[in-house]
DNA sequence: CCCTCCTGGTGTACGCCGTACACCTGCCCT
DNA sequence: AGGGCAGGTGTACGGCGTACACCAGGAGGG
């Protein structure tokens, strides 16, 4: 009975997430299922269920797994940088596991982990000398990117297509009459200096629009603070 | 067989969409399959396959509907107002149909409805003297909130729970050890001077939040613009 | 007028999913 | 030695999307 008692290390929770973490990265969100992470680790579906309450649980275990990854504030910067940086890296980590968005958006109710990041944000904002009426609206507005969702209109990196990193497809050339339908897409789709102008979403520097995005929010946010914005702007 | 010839208008593609979000509308994207569909319209599953190809397709075509809803751009108005109405139509559209976020996430390539508008938000952009260069960083820096999307971290309103405007229960008071795990949390959620201060994500004025973000990147945009911004900023 | 074809609704069946529930096994503690 | 319990197993159920064969009944040509 050697083989059997040596045949593998016992199950545990953590065992468990990480192995589904790991799935949904190389096989994508998608065939993240009981059975098939059941199979990956060399047992019965139903095993999983003495770590784990259900697959709902199991998401949110995942989701605080990939949350934990991200940084630690930088303790020396001001409050920009420090914001900055953290969003960035948690952009970075976000990449890592393609299937987090989706997952992070489709709960309704946040898991501690990502609690413990926001909450570690808004002191940032504090400690930045922010009042909490300012520092509550900039975390809305902020929204999903504190997290480092780029949340385009359509992601390609979102595709969450087997095999993770494959080698996505040509971005299969726009059809002749997409100009004519939509001119104006198509304008700034070829007017897209960066490497490649091919077709809306792709041939576009992502890592740059995400910062352009983010420095937009944040300057804008700087000059509020300065001039300290209290509920009645204008 | 009178009964049997009277008995209901024969299915078509439109009659399909429609009654899929009404469905959605009334009982949640959770419970939009096409078996409940096709008994909403007294008929059996397969029936609708003669009319859409497969769920995918139905869920297009259901955005397509939806987005058709929104407001066509108002003439008279400057780039700004013009946006800035447009997008706030997109999310009265869209908190009438609070299912559509997500679906619209969940699909990977852009419809043609949703391709018109964009396409048309552009020609506003142009016609109001941004390059294409701009013009492009604008559109992916408003992301999905050009449709309207408040993309909070957490969503009350995404609930999707059943019968849709279902009272959300009362915000089923903070437990009490959340003040000393998330301080900084706590401390803007009690701040929130808007009518009653409960938990995160409620007791906020969600219309009041969303304005906030979009005027903040307008008005960032619209400092870009005056500046004549380009690639090279700093 | 009949026969044929085509459009659109039907019935059955398959393979996947999450998971309830009863069961069994082997270890630890007394 | 024996009892309890943590943890892995097997079976089963109801729901899902949808492939495939079928059939009704109206339209159109001979």
């Amino acid at each position: 009975m050697v083989e059997h008692t040596l045949r593998r290390t016992p199950l545990s929770r953590d065992r468990v997430l990480r192995a589904a973490v790991a799935l949904a990265d190389e096989a994508g969100i998608e065939s993240l299922s009981m059975r098939n992470l059941a199979q990956e680790l060399g047992v019965v579906p139903m095993a999983l269920y003495k770590h784990v309450a259900n697959k709902e649980e199991l998401l949110d275990g995942m989701i605080d797994a990939v949350v934990g990854e991200i940084d630690p504030p930088v303790p020396g910067a001001g409050w920009k940088q420090a914001v900055r940086g953290r969003i960035l890296s948690a952009r970075r980590v976000l990449q890592r596991h393609p299937w987090a968005p989706i997952a992070i958006e489709s709960r309704t109710a946040a898991t501690p982990a990502v609690l413990a990041y926001l909450d570690s944000m808004v002191g940032t904002l504090s400690a930045g000398g922010f009042s909490a009426d300012l520092a509550h609206h900039v975390m809305h507005a902020m929204g999903s990117r504190m997290l480092g969702f780029s949340q385009e209109l359509f992601d390609a990196s979102r595709n969450a297509g087997r095999s993770g990193a494959a080698a996505a497809e040509p971005p299969a050339a726009p059809p002749p009459e997409f100009a004519d339908r939509f001119p104006h897409l198509a304008t700034i789709a070829t007017a897209a200096f960066h490497d490649d102008a091919s077709v809306v979403g792709t041939g576009c520097d992502d890592q740059f629009e995400f910062e352009f995005a983010l420095d937009l929010l944040l300057d804008g946010i700087e000059r509020l603070h300065r001039q300290g914005w209290t509920s009645h702007p204008a």
